[in-house]
DNA sequence: CGATGAAAGTGGCATATGCCACTATTTGGC
DNA sequence: GCCAAATAGTGGCATATGCCACTTTCATCG
């Protein structure tokens, strides 16, 4: 391998993005501790919230996670009462998600802990580029990315 | 609930972070699959490649990763043979990691899927947008994140 | 030198995520 | 109405990550 390749990969836009993503993440877990919530769970709960009891496919096309992957994770918040699911009317198919009661009290008071560490790091980047930096990484999010399928012959 | 604090919590760092970072990683995946590797290992053996025998803990540091970690993540590769340890010559607390000749073979090998996937992203963000991307995340990860320790009374 | 505390890893436990195979429902033809 | 194809989830298996308690080595100080 080359110095040129060496330094290509220090340009790995996957690898840079989970590297800080592993930072923040904890960042946020610490501040969310005390809630005994992770962020992702945090995140979790309030994507249900601000959704009309959600079919698991759209909470998991929301977050852009797997559908099984939404399924495990879920399991942990239903086992301690913050999440439920009920069969939807006309598709039995369908499982929708909705918050309860203590789902809801936990929630608010995970979102007074976030709430402090999003104004934290905000004042360390500053809210524009933080603004700047989101939209951007939405916009990687909804790229269209596919590699193109080893030259699909004709 | 208020609207506010909806829009609000849309704008969460944490998570519109993680988001991104699913699907850049299911992309990147996919792009190495033909190798056996995921993209954080692949990532990984380029670390080990690129440093001179490196401890545990440096890689850990290199990557913004917890040692227990990192050590938990090397094991399917040393399984697969493509790393090995070995104990440092002077202080025998501290174990150093290197590839087998396999591991960079195999890393070779995934470099080529790599740089397609690279490729393919960088043209649709496009080069400059994506380094730019890059610095901001490498300016977030080395943050010196944490929170002010509920008013560490003086 | 011996006790003490720091440093580097390991193992166990728990959550986060994905893929694949499989099941249950619904929908669409015929 | 019946069977094939599409939809929505589940369960199992494997990796990704972290925290905490514990072990092994060093380094320091008296």
């Amino acid at each position: 391998m080359t110095e040129a390749q060496r330094a290509g990969f220090s340009r790995c836009n996957n690898a840079t993005l989970r590297r800080a993503a592993r930072r923040l993440g904890r960042f946020y877990d610490d501040a969310l501790a005390p809630s005994g919530l992770k962020g992702t769970q945090f995140g979790l709960l309030f994507q249900i919230h601000v959704s009309s009891e959600p079919a698991m496919g759209a909470i998991a096309e929301a977050l852009i996670m797997d559908l099984s992957a939404l399924g495990h994770t879920l399991k942990p918040l239903i086992r301690d009462g913050y999440v439920e699911t009920f069969a939807d009317k006309d598709d039995r198919r369908i499982k929708r998600v909705r918050l309860t009661p203590q789902g809801e009290a936990k929630l608010d008071e995970a979102i007074k802990l976030w709430s402090a560490a999003q104004r934290q790091f905000e004042e360390r980047v500053g809210a524009e580029q933080a603004a700047k930096l989101r939209a951007t990484l939405d916009a990687v999010a909804d790229l269209d990315l596919q590699m193109p399928a080893a030259a699909p012959s004709d």
